[in-house]
RNA sequence: GGAGCUGUGGUGUAGUGGCCUAACAUGCCUGCCUGUCACGCAGGAGAACGCGGGUUCGACUCCCGUCAGCUCCGCCA
């Protein structure tokens, strides 16, 4: 049998919309063949299209045509049916499916489209290579799972979109072919054919244009769009990502962060039908980092970071004091019951805590009689135990673990370690939403290496004023009029008040050891702007990737992006980046010098 | 740039030096079956074990390299 056309066949509703009240309607459907079960006499297909699956039903005494041509279908085939919806005989609803009170006796089937059986199945809950799900990413897109996350993506996006008009804000698309900014991630580039040797750079990120925009007198702009960063890919990083990129002038960090709130609010009722409130903690940088070794803290759980650095200044035990002396930190955390832990489960966590730079962890395992047991105790006295203990708050029963570094080792060492045990011990509740803002972010950071400041955000983050004059004579105590909006330990989205004077922006730019000639050169065009009538202004932008992420509750921004990228940035569907014609190259003043490795 | 994990019929796995002329499940093909819904039953086809090299009398199994995917560190203002 060859395909056949619709041949003016109209679709009347979906599979999934299906219900007893359809009983006795004539209805079209169109779909793909989820399943066929052929009984002989009797041929069920399930049909499947966006919004669910019906059960089919081919009987030769509905009709022998359709019953016949029933037997050649095969899975993914593409179908057309129409027949007359009938509720289910006694004893044969199937209370697992949405549809599963009704079915539809076909007595017309047209084969639209055949189907070469695939090379997974197309349900939910498969556990296939990733290599398979992106060669053939239109067949994993037919999951009901990565429907549904399609499906979210947009209902966020369209929830975001309605809030931020129905607040004021303008969308307008800003280039895709601009200026390559240097600090930063790396660029895309992309040569100019007409401008031998010179080339745009894909955007990182809107920020240069919606600043000025804001000069130009848009008052508020946003735009859904797409950024891109040439730099390692990880399971929340992919080269190119949506952001939810906005900026309001006249305002404060405040009247920012809390309308940003709202519209969080607002996308996890649209698209959850979840209420969350509206007035997200807030935490400072210090605090985050102290309590939780991390500017991006998860609140889901305690296992909170204590500062022991005091008491190990004193002790005896020469890893922690000579580490408190060199000014380093000693902190521990208090891993509740875990005393049982063997000595393998330790080495497993000192090899955990090793990629993050600690040289060790030290640990005290609490015996049910409250003494500890440790190769350390000898270091230490009674009183200098039992503060450590208190400042732990340990039990009998607990396991405490100890890093004694540098404070970023530190921090980045127990910071990881708590989520890991988190994890481990199942502490980190379902269903929890805990958003926070992290602020007084430094606004610079000294590079040993290089030996300069950067900016921790980006160079047109406004300092706070009152710390204005120590730009230049202690830039590493400045504080940023910046903010980040972290949910459950991802920071979801980031921004800031900006610099909107040219003598301060000049002044950033000389923290960052840039110097006249080249701040003109870079940025000439956004200090000459300034000058202009630039009123204050200031935004946020997010991940629209993270976000969906967390309210798909996946794992993975690939999971919520239709065609995302692997690991080392390529797209297995399409084989791209690939090679390119000589000629091409030659057009666009480019010679290769690249070997080309090829794959196996 | 670095580290770790994975790689066996279409798919998911088992197989840790000769028992493997590779097993199981599922899918696929054929036949039977008028109430299944992970339909059932019977039969059949289908992999030289990612690729290359080495060790060994002998390698899916050990070693080295390489490719691909994933995770993490560096990187991501």
């Amino acid at each position: 049998m060859s395909a056949e056309s619709m041949n003016g066949l109209k679709r009347t509703l979906y599979c999934g919309e299906l219900q007893r009240q359809h009983e006795g309607q004539e209805v079209v459907l169109m779909g793909w063949v989820q399943r066929r079960r052929d009984h002989g006499g009797l041929i069920f297909v399930d049909l499947r299209d966006r919004s669910g699956i019906v059960q089919v039903v081919f009987s030769p005494d509905v009709n022998q045509e359709a019953f016949e041509k029933a037997e050649a279908v095969r899975n993914e085939y593409v179908l057309a049916v129409v027949g007359k919806v009938n509720s289910r005989p006694e004893g044969t609803v199937n209370p697992n499916m949405s549809t599963g009170e009704v079915e539809v006796y076909a007595h017309t089937l047209r084969l639209l489209n055949r189907a070469k059986t695939p090379p997974f199945y197309i349900e939910d809950n498969i556990d296939v290579d990733e290599n398979l799900r992106l060669r053939y990413r239109y067949l994993d897109l037919r999951r009901p799972d990565m429907q549904r996350s399609m499906i979210l993506r947009h209902r966020a996006a369209k929830s975001i979109r309605d809030f931020l008009d129905q607040n004021g804000f303008l969308e307008i698309e800003t280039p895709m072919l601009t200026k390559s900014t240097p600090e930063g991630a790396r660029d895309y580039l992309v040569p100019s054919r007409v401008n031998p040797g010179k080339f745009y750079a894909l955007p990182q990120s809107p920020q240069l244009f919606k600043q000025i925009l804001m000069l130009a007198g848009m008052e508020r702009y946003f735009q859904i769009v797409r950024c891109f960063r040439d730099e390692d890919l990880r399971a929340d990083r992919q080269p190119e990502f949506t952001q939810i990129d906005l900026e309001m002038s006249f305002v404060e960090a405040e009247d920012v962060m809390g309308l940003m709130e709202k519209m969080i609010a607002q996308v996890c009722k649209d698209t959850l039908d979840l209420d969350i409130r509206a007035a997200f903690p807030r935490l400072s940088y210090q605090d985050a980092m102290d309590r939780y070794g991390s500017d991006k803290p998860d609140t889901r759980f305690g296992l909170e970071l204590r500062d022991i650095t005091p008491i190990a200044a004193k002790c005896g035990f020469k890893v922690f004091n000579s580490t408190a002396e060199a000014g380093g930190q000693v902190k521990g955390i208090n891993a509740k019951g875990c005393a049982a832990f063997s000595r393998k489960d330790i080495d497993d966590l000192t090899a955990y805590v090793a990629v993050y730079k600690a040289k060790g962890l030290a640990y005290f395992i609490i015996n049910e009689d409250g003494s500890v047991k440790s190769p350390i105790t000898k270091f230490f006295t009674a009183e200098e135990v039992a503060a450590i203990k208190d400042k732990l708050e340990a039990k009998p029963g607990d396991l405490l673990l100890f890093v004694a570094d540098k404070p970023a080792v530190v921090a980045a060492a127990l910071g990881a370690l708590r989520v890991h045990l988190a994890e481990r011990l199942k502490l980190i509740p379902e269903g929890m939403w805990n958003f926070l803002w992290v602020t007084d972010f430094p606004l610079l950071e000294y590079d040993a290496e290089a030996g300069r400041f950067f900016a921790m955000h980006h160079p047109f983050t406004s300092p706070v004023e009152e710390d204005l004059l120590l730009l230049e004579s202690d830039p590493g105590k400045v504080r940023a009029r910046a903010y980040d909006m972290v949910l459950n330990g991802v920071e979801i989205g980031g921004g800031s008040i900006r610099i909107h004077r040219r003598e301060v922006q000049e002044l950033m730019f000389k923290a960052l050891g840039l110097s006249q000639e080249e701040a003109r050169e870079k940025f000439g065009f956004m200090l000459e702007a300034f000058e202009y009538g630039a009123p204050p202004h200031g935004g946020l932008a997010f991940g629209l990737d993270r976000l969906v992420m967390l309210l798909a509750g996946k794992d993975s921004i690939r999971d919520v992006i239709a065609f995302p990228k692997t690991a080392s940035a390529t797209c297995l569907m399409t084989q791209a980046p690939d090679v390119v014609d000589p000629a091409q190259l030659a057009e666009l003043h480019i010679r290769s010098t690249a070997t080309v490795k090829k794959g196996n």
